[in-house]
DNA sequence: TGTATTTGACTATATTCGATAGGTATGAAG
DNA sequence: CTTCATACCTATCGAATATAGTCAAATACA
């Protein structure tokens, strides 16, 4: 198979067996399938899923976020935030708060801040260790490339 | 909050409603979910899920592929295989003929073929849309990157 | 002000993907 | 021939994501 991409910074021989492995969305579903596979077993250490980390990560600091609004930055359909929130409001690292008659407001608890230590110290050990695997020429190249994709 | 990729080569500004933006791993999960949506819309039109499409797009030309290899290929365990390929056959896209009395290889019908076709065209759009979206001086670094994370 | 519409949180439910556990029959190896 | 590994499959679960729709509160506006 020809290299549509024409890419001249992978000189890497693709192997016939896979001759996927050229094709940037196939790469891309493979690399974030693999990652997310690995952060999500890191974070059964807090037994948290990674959605769910992500909430505590994004509310941290805020104090008038609504579901809606996590919802919103997160791209999680309010329907699918309820049950996210209620775990964590269960689990007693978040409480929810009213704004109004009718907004909450999702914000951490002393034991939710707690947890969110150790969320911190596992994603950023990972987020390391993942750009540590990238050749250093691509590296910075990364993110950029990424956020254009859905930004 | 402070740039911990200490990237030189992303001078965009990080919007406080998302601080998780900066995180490789979270651009990563957002841009292939990006992605693969939009890629599995685009396969909608022949009714082929993305795993289904990336089944037929390996098995090309291939004589003797068992869902096992596939499986292997694709890193799909072969209890998930199984109901990819019922469905395959059942479409008559892939036919399943024994290479001996415990081995099946999954090979493309005529018609499989001809969708095929379809699927090429799709997926090769979508490739070309992809790469045009991520600007020039990333864009060769882009799948080098991503198989430094699971190849 | 009173009525209509929109909004925020939620329930119920369906689909897709990925995983484990297990079952059955064939092929291989001693 | 017996034992073990292999190939395919079923059943089932967990997680993420999707739609449809409920209900009450907030808002818009005639």
């Amino acid at each position: 198979m020809v290299d549509v991409t024409g890419n001249p910074l992978d000189p890497a021989p693709v192997e016939d067996s896979d001759p996927l492995a050229i094709l940037p969305g196939y790469t891309l579903r493979r690399a974030a399938n693999a990652m997310m596979a690995e952060l999500g077993t890191l974070l059964g250490e807090v037994d948290l899923r990674v959605s769910e980390a992500s909430i505590l990560l994004l509310i941290d600091g805020r104090a008038t976020m609504t579901s809606t609004q996590i919802g919103a930055a997160l791209d999680i359909r309010s329907a699918n935030m309820a049950p996210l929130v209620a775990r964590l409001d269960a689990r007693g690292l978040v409480a929810r708060v009213p704004l109004d008659g009718k907004s909450l407001a999702v914000v951490l608890t002393d034991a939710g801040r707690r947890v969110l230590g150790e969320v911190r110290r596992i994603t950023q050990d990972f987020e390391r260790d993942l750009m540590r695997r990238i050749p250093t020429e691509h590296r910075d190249h990364f993110v950029p490339a990424l956020n254009a994709l859905w930004r």
